[in-house]
DNA sequence: TGTACATCAGTGAACGCGCGTTCACTGATGTAC
DNA sequence: TGTACATCAGTGAACGCGCGTTCACTGATGTAC
């Protein structure tokens, strides 16, 4: 008894991760998780914990920055893959749908913490949300498909339709992650909502709004 | 000792229900609340808690209940006041941050339940925001402002509209309760959203959508 | 209107359990010379 | 290359505490006759 394995640096640290990411998978939220039990689900023993962790806050914003390389990886899949701008949307969507088929712990963690208890994780994770938005931006800009909006309705724009992507996180919650049907109902959907945007800002007038100003 | 003030009834009800709200204020999780917290919250026994629910989640379905009401008001108060077609979306946007103000643990729970943890909650707010979506479809059937658009393009930009406004919820839970000029800004921001997804309806072509229909 | 009884919503004591956190320990790995 | 030592990441035992839940109780309110 007491082995001493050590394996791989961090090793401890990513199986922790993971067992909270497993257990919110689970249907648990991340507010209510405990420190005895994730060490539980890693399998380690909860004094291991405070080697990584302060407490449970800290690891949730450790998982953020996580997240932000998931988030960066399906931008990067995005870019190499929607070639044809008629399709854009439908296929923007699709490849999110299926990030979030296969990382849906790391998503179900992220529509939890947009209201979640820790500041510091909201705060985090609406950080990541407004980066993927301005990256959204810069992609139209260098596709010419903005050219007559202006910057912050360019910025306006993004920021809709990445809140749009984000909200139907909770449709899929309710859904079970091999209901084939029911996901791309989902994602037919999310990429109607995409279009309307589209069209709103394709005929989108000035900065002030069409109508009274006030 | 041992008194039994017994007062009006489902008085202790209320009080324990208001006493989950308060914790929800104060930037608890619903999810993290515990029975013994919530009671004691409340100025009461632990055991009182039986007499009125079953367990955590119950509660919680019967705040969802209550918010069903808090809901309908609103939207009493928005077909009430606004008039103007041109400043529809400015007023309603208007009415829905104030009555955020004023409510303001109760639209925080409805943020949290989301993507809480209990499946029930889960559904019963996705199902109020349904039924708000479709009552401000009839509403905009009755005041002719989309008479173009079919009744699932109609239901479609209601439910974005819908799911664009409880979004920023999530700009507002960041926002301190008394922070003015921040509420304000996100107040205008959500109203732009709105007129750019009304821009969209109004140049919304068929159902089919614009471009390929794969 | 008065009396007997059932129901209901409150109480306090008690239970066993799991929690977060601390401590002193162990031995593997990395570093200096 | 070999040896001595510091650091690091794991371990198990132990703590006191708050948790959810049960129980038998009490007395106020509602109901039947």
């Amino acid at each position: 008894m007491a082995e001493h394995k050590r394996r791989k640096p961090g090793e401890t640290r990513d199986k922790l991760m993971g067992a909270a990411l497993e257990l919110v998978g689970k249907g648990r939220h991340f507010a209510s998780l405990g420190i005895r039990e994730v060490t539980r689900q890693a399998g380690v023993v909860p004094t291991s914990f405070y080697r990584h962790f302060r407490n449970m806050d800290d690891l949730g914003l450790q998982l953020v920055d996580e997240l932000g390389l998931v988030l960066r990886r399906m931008m990067r899949e995005a870019r190499a893959n929607v070639l044809q701008a008629e399709r854009l949307m439908e296929e923007s969507v699709a490849i999110f749908i299926s990030h979030v088929q296969q990382n849906r712990s790391f998503f179900l963690f992220m529509a939890q913490g947009l209201a979640g208890e820790s500041r510091a994780v909201q705060e985090g994770i609406r950080s990541e949300l407004r980066f993927f938005a301005s990256e959204l931006g810069n992609d139209l800009r260098r596709l010419r498909l903005a050219e007559h909006l202006s910057d912050s309705d360019l910025e306006l724009t993004c920021d809709l339709v990445v809140r749009t992507v984000a909200f139907s996180l909770t449709d899929l919650i309710g859904v079970s992650p091999d209901d084939d049907y029911q996901i791309e109902q989902v994602r037919k959907r999310t990429t109607r909502f995409l279009q309307l945007i589209f069209v709103g800002a394709a005929h989108w007038k000035v900065s002030g709004q069409p109508g009274s100003a006030r």
